[in-house]
DNA sequence: CCAATCGTTTGATAATATCGCACTAAGTTT
DNA sequence: AAACTTAGTGCGATATTATCAAACGATTGG
């Protein structure tokens, strides 16, 4: 007998479902598919429960399982759900002339993230077409405090949710120029906040350099960030306050279209 | 009260889940976000149920909700699903660099897709880089009866699998040369065995052309179809039987690659 | 200003998910 | 080859858990 009392106001969450979910992080994460007693194991679930749970899910079509292996895995539905977020998103779908145009003029890559927890997630991109350029997945994610977007997604943050989140970070220094402490990225992030903008000058990665710059909603929000990327050894060709300027004005413009347009029913 | 016999060896599906589930595909279909009151009617739940299952998938990250309209939708976690599928899937990972291959070689795109009911899921792609050219993203459907690829995969099926899935069909007529009936779908297939790959001649839309092959796995159980897609004017361009030669070698490449490389484990 | 919806909360209830146990098949060790 | 292990799976009893009806305050609209 498991009584389990609520720390007051805690949102009721169904333990089939959040076990579920807890399968398919599982799953997501173990590259080539899980064996149930491991799942079973490492989620601390009983087997048959795990089983329950996984042969449901496997009807549902979100797991498949290996005919020859007995090796469970994620299945092709989650695809499509992939695909629906993305194409369904108002963000992206406003997003994504704005970052095509802004690529083609610079021709450098464009990117859009969204803020999770203490991570960025990309959500939409425009690929430059040289050979040299940045290689990022949509739906990946990134620390944000080593980023051009993070750092433009976190300076937006109120305090009372910042700081609870710098707790949670860990500083990995990716690179001579990466930051190092809770203290210097506050520090960097006010700045951020002054400026209206973020630079990442090689802190995440030895020869890459970001520009990023907030997109708000019809509040002032701020909702996610958009950046350009460019080698190091092609900064110098490029005149880097006018790109600065052309990231802003694209945030803006696409700030403008989420305030703007009036909001469509089904 | 509601008594609910099993039909015999079926197996029990997790209620909660599969309401849960069914609330994420109707939020994919449903483009700009449902209303919870919406979602309880449409799907035959009750709306305090309703409420709690999405509440519940919120708090997990496979929904959100819009703070000013109140309208649910899918979360950015699903992206993420999505992404762990497509970079973890065997299939995907080894057929990746055969489709890049041929083409290039070619200038035309290429697709793989599985089978998922009676349509298509496209899970990988090699893109043309020419102006016009076939844009599909992955993780999409299509019917299976009007493409190569479907024709592919439909051909590989046992007779008992194939004849149930016939009767769920409708015969859209696309264009002046997509199949009407089962009969002659039927007529085709037993062509496509035959020959070992299938044509899709404007079936689907005016003026696209595909030729497809079956991928193989160690067993010879076509798990996949790729597929070549040109406009029709450029098809007179090319020479299609070495073309078509060209895309069933990459399958067999691809297949060879599936049955001979050795499973890793965790 | 009343009527109608909206999302949300509550608490009682019974239906449901869970768990322990047992079974089979395949793989190891003795 | 027998005994032992470990895999996935099936079953039934049980109480935990998801469900439902009713009602709430907040908006919206006529």
């Amino acid at each position: 007998m498991l009584i389990y009392v609520e720390p007051l106001g805690g949102k009721r969450v169904i333990q089939s479902l959040q076990r579920a979910v807890s399968i398919l992080d599982y799953l997501a994460e173990a590259g080539r598919g899980a064996r149930l007693t491991s799942i079973s194991r490492d989620l601390d679930l009983n087997k048959s429960t795990a089983f329950s749970l996984i042969s449901s899910l496997e009807a549902l079509g979100l797991v498949r399982q290996d005919q020859d292996t007995g090796r469970y895995s994620l299945g092709i539905r989650m695809l499509q759900y992939g695909l629906a977020v993305q194409s369904h998103m108002d963000l992206v779908l406003d997003a994504q002339p704005h970052l095509d145009r802004l690529c083609t003029q610079y021709g450098e890559t464009v990117h859009m993230a969204v803020l999770s927890g203490s991570e960025i997630t990309y959500v939409a991109k425009a690929e430059s077409s040289k050979s040299i350029r940045m290689v990022t997945q949509i739906g990946a994610n990134m620390p944000a405090y080593c980023s051009a977007l993070g750092k433009v997604l976190l300076a937006a943050l109120p305090r009372e949710q910042l700081l609870p989140l710098l707790e949670t970070m860990e500083f990995t220094p990716y690179t001579r120029a990466t930051v190092q402490s809770p203290q210097a990225l506050l520090c960097q992030l006010e700045q951020v906040r002054t400026d209206g903008y973020a630079y990442d000058r090689e802190e995440r990665e030895e020869g890459l350099f970001c520009i990023s710059a907030p997109v708000t909603d019809a509040h002032g929000a701020c909702v996610a960030a958009i950046s350009l990327s460019l080698p190091a050894g092609r900064a110098a060709q490029h005149d880097i306050p006018a790109l600065t300027k052309a990231v802003r004005n694209t945030a803006r413009d696409i700030s403008a279209q989420l305030g703007g347009s009036p909001r469509r029913d089904s």
